[in-house]
DNA sequence: ATGAAAGCGCTAACAT
DNA sequence: ATGTTAGCGCTTTCAT
């Protein structure tokens, strides 16, 4: 791997003319800054990323930290962060919390000295541990807020009280929400969410989990749910709704004609899913466009005080609810 | 930040013995050992990965380019490698090239100088790029081979010649391979294990396409396929399947009862949409950790030669393959 | 316009 | 067992 001393060598000059014809071209004369350049095209020198890290402070790199790669409503929220550092000539490299509250921490302390900034997508931490991460280096949370620190939320429980009239509209009287895990944020503002919902609606809900946000646990979810003799549940998230689909149609439970099932995210299956499924839609891409470009700005000498981003969020109404049975099923 | 400097004033040793108390704690005495660990962990003390990386010349870092991030073959190949890299101790910069030969030439020059090694998802690099990429950086490529480059590739191909035996078993006579890019190495050899097992079975395919490996542009692929006359489409992906089966359904359609789709590379979803998709299953996920393997292992000293491992592949049959049309329907 | 030299934070000889 | 020193490759004063 050829260095700056090679090029400097190469065409007779000295390295800082060599550095200063690559970052800052108009101080060196047109002649030798051809020359120079030549020689750098010709060796294939490429500055090392390193020695630039080492001098300047910052590595041009930004981490994503999130508790399950495996979850497609993070693969939504990768692509975003991903397509926004790039455009700012930054690196972005992924962490897997593997959704334990002491693997993010410890990812977060090591992150932070290889990366410039964090973008923590639905962080597991508690509000003190978050707001001293964000204290230590600049980051921005992902559904995930606490005051002080800068962060993105997506309007979800609009979309579910919406979710929840919907429900009450089509004669549902007794619906069941399917928690996610307990450590997530976003569930607890979703469950009251369906809570606020249900009491302007006049129905009764009860909560059944909490459920590992995955399809696997749909299955348990599902049976919990006929256990309950609910006539709808409304699912911490689409995963585990598509969990649900799958162990109800097994169970020969028919949706919606027995059971309504509501999911939330709109990530990718739900549109064609068996059947589709009505469920809470936000563009997450949008939001790791976003996220990223508060962190960025964080990054900029004169970093803004902290801010809280709030993105929409609708109801998508699909195949998977609809009108409450006219009588009851037997419950398996 | 606290340097090296610090911790050593901190506790009055040079910073040798602090680098040793960290690095080589046996080669400094206890009790010295004891206080340095002790100043480490209260100044917070992080050594700089620049100063690490300008040192050893190793980043400690792997990335992983893919075409099309958007891709859900890629997620599970993200996983994958991402375990992997992880537990070996390495980072992981994910870099999409958009489908893009240029990009993604340019992205192994840069991603290069600050990464130990490349994983290479479905390159479209030409022979000789890939190979000349493969003498100046170690790198490691997926469904991608040529000799002299390290790879892992799937046995899709004979998954894929089951798949037409299993259709030709169904009575079926007519089947449109649905192509996918043209730059794709995966999609050549798919192709032409398409044609061997027509061969072997007795049956008549034709080439539709090419189309972009994406469910939209399985809308256009469904399209052909009616028009050609055909009762069974092997699509190039399971992206285009679902967007087929999609289309064909909105067409009004019937699969399998007017129409069979078989997939490949059972990515999320596959099992279900509607119907389930019959495909090529393969674990890709297990194809990451075999790459990063293979990656991680050309970084040792002593670098062993070029392989290509090949990983095996089966056809799941499921819902949207059947018995071919009694009498076709019209084509509308 | 260009060169010399200091130093970013660290590790690895080489002294002591 | 510990300290001193010389770089790793680069940018950036400061001279010239």
């Amino acid at each position: 791997m050829a260095t700056i001393h090679d090029v400097a060598s190469a065409c007779g000059v000295s390295i800082s003319t060599v550095s200063r014809a690559i970052s800052r071209p108009d101080l060196v004369n047109a002649a030798t800054r051809e020359r120079v350049l030549a020689a750098v095209a010709e060796l294939d020198y490429q500055p090392s990323t390193a020695a630039r890290s080492l001098m300047s402070g910052r590595s041009m790199t930004l981490a994503l930290l999130v508790p399950d790669i495996t979850n497609p409503f993070f693969f939504d929220l990768v692509r975003g962060t991903q397509a926004q550092a790039a455009a700012a000539g930054y690196s972005q490299i992924l962490i897997d919390t593997n959704e334990s509250v002491e693997l993010e921490h410890q990812h977060i302390a090591t992150a932070a000295k290889g990366a410039d900034g964090l973008v923590l997508g639905a962080s597991r931490l508690g509000d003190d541990a978050l707001r001293e991460a964000a204290r230590s280096v600049p980051l921005t949370a992902v559904n995930r807020s606490t005051p002080g620190v800068t962060s993105v939320v997506i309007d979800t429980p609009s979309g579910m009280i919406q979710a929840v009239h919907h429900l009450a509209s089509l004669g549902h009287r007794d619906v069941a929400y399917l928690s996610g895990p307990r450590s997530s944020w976003s569930n607890g503002r979703r469950w009251r969410a369906v809570q606020l919902g249900a009491r302007q609606a006049g129905l009764s809900v009860r909560r059944l989990g909490p459920f590992p946000p995955t399809r696997a646990a749909g299955a348990a979810a599902a049976d919990a749910a006929v256990h309950a003799g609910v006539t709808a549940v409304m699912a911490f998230n689409d995963l585990i709704a598509l969990g649900v689909l799958q162990r109800l149609f097994a169970r020969g439970v028919a949706v919606p004609d027995d059971m309504s099932v509501v999911g939330c995210d709109d990530t990718f299956g739900a549109d064609f899913c068996h059947p589709p499924l009505t469920t809470i839609t936000a563009s997450i891409e949008q939001v790791g466009r976003l996220a990223t470009d508060m962190l960025l700005e964080q990054l900029r000498s004169v970093a803004p005080p902290p801010r809280v981003h709030t993105v929409p969020a609708v109801l998508t109404i699909r195949g998977s609810t609809g009108p409450v049975p006219a009588r009851r099923r037997p419950r398996h």
